[in-house]
DNA sequence: GGTGTATTTAACCTACTAGTTATTTAACTG
DNA sequence: CAGTTAAATAACTAGTAGGTTAAATACACC
């Protein structure tokens, strides 16, 4: 994975790990209280935990027996700029299909001509 | 995987599969055309564009002997959606380094004063 | 129909992921 | 100190990801 988007990509292509950010939304946590929304064990969280800390993605303190988390969302900031640069490209989806079903439309009347005529090339 | 987001996620984890979408914003590209940047076979290239074809970011034609693809970004959208909730959180964290940088300049200007500094500072 | 080109599929390998249970560490509490 | 609670680590498993090479498919041209 090595790059730091990769990363972060990679940290939230997982619902449990996004879930667990919503929850920091509202403020830290421990580790019990991320993991009882769940049906999974402890250790499972503890390694969801991890994935998101190796990506930047939450800090954790130190309380006694308690490791509170909260959300870092800087990582967060790189993915709103990369996703950014695409903004158009869906802005402009709804002319694409459109320009799609013309272009079907188009190929589908040459290939009614291709059965009459042998070759032709575009132009 | 299962969920929408996720695949989506999944797919922008690799630098080889975001760097072929940013090549299709400059326009639909062969499947030849879209690998020659990487030191990679053409099967790895084939299994990264079906990856980004099953998260509906691209899609592919056919022309002739070609498989011409082109850049979908609705998908993206959602991305920008998600992360968009995030943005007071990745906003206010700057505010908190900016509050922090400008308690370290108090804190560094009352021990200067406290070590009696001859010079006087600026501000 | 044979040949060349573009692309996919098959079979395989290695490494990682997401989960499990059992054990260990760390800190508070009586 | 013994017991309890919070969390991490170890060791294991099944499935998936990302790559390879070799073979198969799809199409165009002669």
């Amino acid at each position: 994975m090595a790059d730091r988007l990769s990363e972060t990509f990679g940290a939230l292509a997982d619902p449990t790990r996004r879930a667990i950010l919503a929850r920091l939304t509202s403020g830290e946590a421990s580790v019990t209280e991320l993991a009882s929304p769940f049906a999974m064990s402890m250790p499972a969280i503890s390694k969801h935990l991890k994935v998101l800390e190796r990506a930047g993605l939450i800090a954790r303190g130190r309380e006694a027996q308690w490791r509170p988390c909260r959300l870092q969302a800087g990582p967060l900031h790189d993915v709103a700029g990369w996703v950014e640069h695409y903004r158009r490209f869906w802005e402009q989806s709804f002319d694409r299909l459109d320009d799609y079903l013309r272009e079907l439309k188009k190929k589908d009347s040459k290939d009614k001509e291709k059965k009459h005529v042998r070759k032709q090339r575009k132009g």
